[in-house]
DNA sequence: AATGAATGAGGATTCATTCAT
DNA sequence: GATGAATGAATCCTCATTCAT
């Protein structure tokens, strides 16, 4: 997930994210950090500016890595059909197999200690430009219901969002079948009828 | 909002929710509290147990508040699928209206800071009881299709929550259009085609 | 020395005072002025805004307090010589009663930690004010030379500083007939000689 | 000003020099010298065993500096009248033209950190030495009233050195006729009247 | 000689909370 | 009930210094 920093900025991302899960932003000191992490804080600081920089950073790094995913996802299908399914599938995936990122980014996403440039990466960076895109074209394609490719986007991700989020709430199971009838259930809330 | 509340504890949990969106629970000092509110800080500790107290007050406050709207617009439908519409417009409407109520459930429903009994309400106590009990309705009828009814809700409330996010962000604007259109969406996204 | 302040104020100013003159502005810790003020840290911060606040709140009551004895001493005297002698004399008797303050003052009074406005006070509000005019009312009189009155004010100040200075480093004994040796050696420095 | 130093030596004072005036002591991190002086760190703790080593080599510098010029000043003028214009002459020409080495010394001549040993180097090794030994020649050739010469010396360096102070603080200019008044003055304030 | 990453104690300041009034 | 002065532990961050390279 942090493939683009050195071995202190690593340890120091990964520790930050796991101990901002645990225990909440506030009770993240950057004394817990460097103890955790291996770092002294004196170091810490010689790589990054501050606390803030460091969780500015880690959303970034996260978001990046998402992005990439989920993008390397879509690319391998052909038809906008499977591109759809490879792509929210990814979503998914990254969900399960990173849920401290994913965390991360759903609690921090409205937060004022994420500066806004930063945020809005996700929207333009992010893997939010290769669904767009998608959408578009399944529109232009007669596919799709005419309606705003982005704000389809963001309905479906948010779709996605909240299966993870009750399902990490323990409110119930995410098995790959219901996964896979939540994608056909947003295909269909969005396909012209008539046209299937 | 706070109506269940005394003038003393309207002010602190106004006051308070609207430092936390500003500048983060970090920044949310009860010195700082104490001023906005003109409630001083032995004062605020007659009425509330701590700071941790006031903020997860304020969560179950805002979760009811929202419930109570979202069940009383529900109840104004008599068809499914005018309660279907109904329900989910005050869901835009809430976070329309009161956006720093929708932002603060947004970032601290994942939150170690609020005590998880304290957010399972959200499940049992909030709107999404009555939600959940219509689309339970809508599969006995053959409406809708046979999927886990819960995890539905869930799925619909994400595309609203995003609507709304990236909206507040500014990604785009929330016509009523676009609303009506977005709800249609999400009631073709779980009908049985070949019923309508 | 510090009548205008409430007790909590004069403990820390008095404590600090101390400290930086036994050693140094750096090692003049707010845990150390905590200590041995008996104020805690965090109550200091209730009457002063920082450190620097403290220091320059410092600054400017010592300069006030030796303005207003200078000045106390000036208007003892009826004839302009008598005034001299008087001025004089206390700004002697000052340093050797408040050697740290004098020691401050002397240390500071071109440290970039004091605010600029703060400094200049010293030449505004201070005893130089009535000390000029003396001067200024000399050279009228015909009794001093025409020079720039400020000047020879700066010049005879600098004259009994180094006096002091040197007395408190143990280069020599201050004896009150050294002193007044000095004050006549000033006088006869700046009158007109044929007037005598 | 640091001649007897080799190139990284003066460049470490030099960098302290300016950055103690504009700065403050506590202010002059050895990361600031590093980066400032183009030194790096580990190189400075090669030539300098500590801070407090930099900072006391440099008030020995400048004070063995101005001792140098004075007494180079002193020296070439013949009779003792002449000796004393050149020599306080030259006092006021070192505070115009090095205005940061005159007041490092003002500051830190009082201050703790500079070691006692060395604060007393001005007395003894500094210009003190000729210009006590003049005065005390002329105090022998009944020029000068029968005065301790250290503390006449003392008295007008004070002098001197107030004219500068109240200069550099922009309270009045120093032109060159105000210097040579200045001189006049202290030469009349301790020549024996009637000798004159 | 020279570099600058690494250390961790110590710095100023803030904060939740208490308690005398 | 209401106030806000007082507390001191805990916070973020800086700093002089060391040491492997």
């Amino acid at each position: 997930m942090f493939e683009n920093y050195n071995k202190v900025q690593q340890a120091v991302l990964e520790t930050t994210l796991n101990i901002i899960i645990r225990k909440e932003l506030q009770a993240t000191s950057m004394a817990l950090i460097a103890k955790e992490s291996g770092v002294s804080t004196g170091n810490i600081y010689h790589y990054f500016k501050s606390k803030e920089d460091i969780v500015n950073e880690l959303y970034k790094a996260i978001v990046t890595f998402n992005g990439e995913q989920v993008r390397g996802g879509l690319l391998k299908g052909t038809t906008i059909r499977e591109k759809f399914e490879l792509g929210w599938n990814r979503v998914i995936e990254l969900g399960k197999q990173y849920p401290q990122g994913f965390q991360f980014i759903e609690q921090y996403s409205f937060s004022p200690y994420i500066y806004e440039e930063v945020k809005l990466e996700v929207y333009t960076g992010g893997w939010c430009g290769p669904m767009n895109e998608l959408y578009q074209e399944a529109i232009r394609e007669k596919l799709f219901i005419p309606m705003n490719p982005k704000m389809m986007v963001q309905m479906h991700y948010g779709t996605f969002v909240y299966m993870l989020k009750a399902h990490l709430h323990g409110i119930f199971e995410l098995s790959s079948e219901s996964v896979s009838g939540a994608i056909r259930s947003c295909w269909n809330a969005v396909t012209l009828r008539d046209i299937t």
